[in-house]
DNA sequence: ACCATTATTTAACTTTTGGTCAATAAGTCC
DNA sequence: GGACTTATTGACCAAAAGTTAAATAATGGT
């Protein structure tokens, strides 16, 4: 018996698949198969947790529940297939490259930065995954910070004093890092009041205003930086 | 207090088959028990989220789950007086007479009103609950937010206006609110990072850490606003 | 066209968990 | 001490949700 799995509204077949849906039980083959139930699987936790249920998850992928067995030993290790996407899939080299160049200014390293993060970092899946994360195991959030810290906050920093013409000391003061994690989580909260709070920004009307809401704080951030450091 | 709420014997001495002991089944009266209960439950749903078992909490307070629903109809009705609890404790009217108080500049009115707001909102218990809330239904933080939104940012921004000199407009623009929201984001974030992410915050050696980080990002603010806006 | 492989489903098991209810006993009042 | 109220418990239920194993059928190779 086959039946007909109208689940036909449940997804787009994205997929570059030709074949236009029909009847019951198509076969994929495992690496297509395993790519779209992660992909699906890491929206579908964003959107309701790591506490969603499997059931509900398989049927906005038109398969049962028990599929998900055949590539994934458990719902643990799905979670942390997931965390380990999501985190590895977002975090760009580049930024460390960026913030290195000798061409840019403070200044415009610190625009081209944080316009390329809040794109990046502070999407709808990232950001509740991150959330959901530190809010349980911190899985991914200790590894995401700990990038940040090691990788990210040096370069800002010496980038600050650069600006404020401050030599470039071996150590961070605590203050300076305080501060200059004030304008980071100005940033990031944009996301949280987007993807977690569900509000609208404050400018929608405005065009390109994620840009010009940075290039304030930036300009705010190192202004204030020369007048309290230097 | 006539009882104390060490429920420890409840426990593990249960097992000690030295003695009868347990003195178990103590009975309390309605009004303390239910407040009991409702202080546990807020600790531990802000812990585990709302999807904490109410057997793990029951535990907590040495009594069965069925208790719970001598005093609470529903689990849900349960959250939702924790939401309200948290919520309504936590909403200081004060701040509102603060920042409208004359004998303070702006300057102060900021400084006074974010270190209390620091001190008050951003402990452990509001700040998960109300991401728990965020996350899932808004039930709280769509509240919490509306409060904000119509009582204090209004205030904030005639108050930043104020500091730069300029004429108390009817409307604030979509830039002034966005880079109070920079402000405030930041200052928010000092409460995730340290309550979602559990991280310690950058300057735990400096005596009254969180009031100079205040007063540095606060003057930060206004300065630049001048700069911005004026 | 057949066969072997294996993706997928069906059925079933287990544990968890919110919830009900009758029975028990701690406190109070006389 | 006895009766009465009711806080508290223990046994139990049903649905939810993770997991397993066997049966089914789509696909590719020959």
């Amino acid at each position: 018996m086959r039946f007909t799995e109208d689940n036909v509204s449940t997804q787009n077949q994205s997929e570059h698949s030709t074949e236009v849906l029909t009847p019951a039980r198509r076969r994929m083959n495992t690496t297509d198969r395993k790519r779209q139930i992660l992909d699906r699987a890491i929206q579908f936790f964003a959107k309701y947790g790591i506490d969603g249920q499997l059931r509900n998850l398989t049927k906005e992928l038109g398969v049962t529940h028990t599929l998900l067995y055949h590539y994934f030993p458990t719902k643990d290790a799905l979670i942390q297939e997931v965390y380990k996407e999501v985190f590895e899939s977002r975090w760009k080299p580049e930024w460390e490259a960026l913030l290195d160049d000798p061409k840019l200014t403070p200044e415009e390293k610190f625009n081209a930065f944080y316009l390329d993060y809040t794109n990046t970092v502070l999407t709808y899946d990232f950001v509740r995954i991150l959330i959901f994360s530190g809010l349980s195991d911190h899985s991914i959030s200790d590894r995401f910070f700990e990038l940040l810290r090691s990788r990210l906050i040096p370069r800002l920093i010496r980038e600050t004093r650069k600006y404020c013409k401050q030599p470039t000391e071996p150590q961070p003061t605590e203050r300076e890092l305080e501060f200059l994690m004030g304008l980071h989580g100005g940033i990031f909260y944009i996301g949280m009041r987007r993807w977690i709070y569900g509000q609208a920004i404050y400018a929608p009307s405005i065009p390109n205003s994620e840009q010009e809401i940075i290039r304030d704080r930036v300009q705010s951030y190192l202004q204030s930086a020369k007048n309290l450091f230097a």
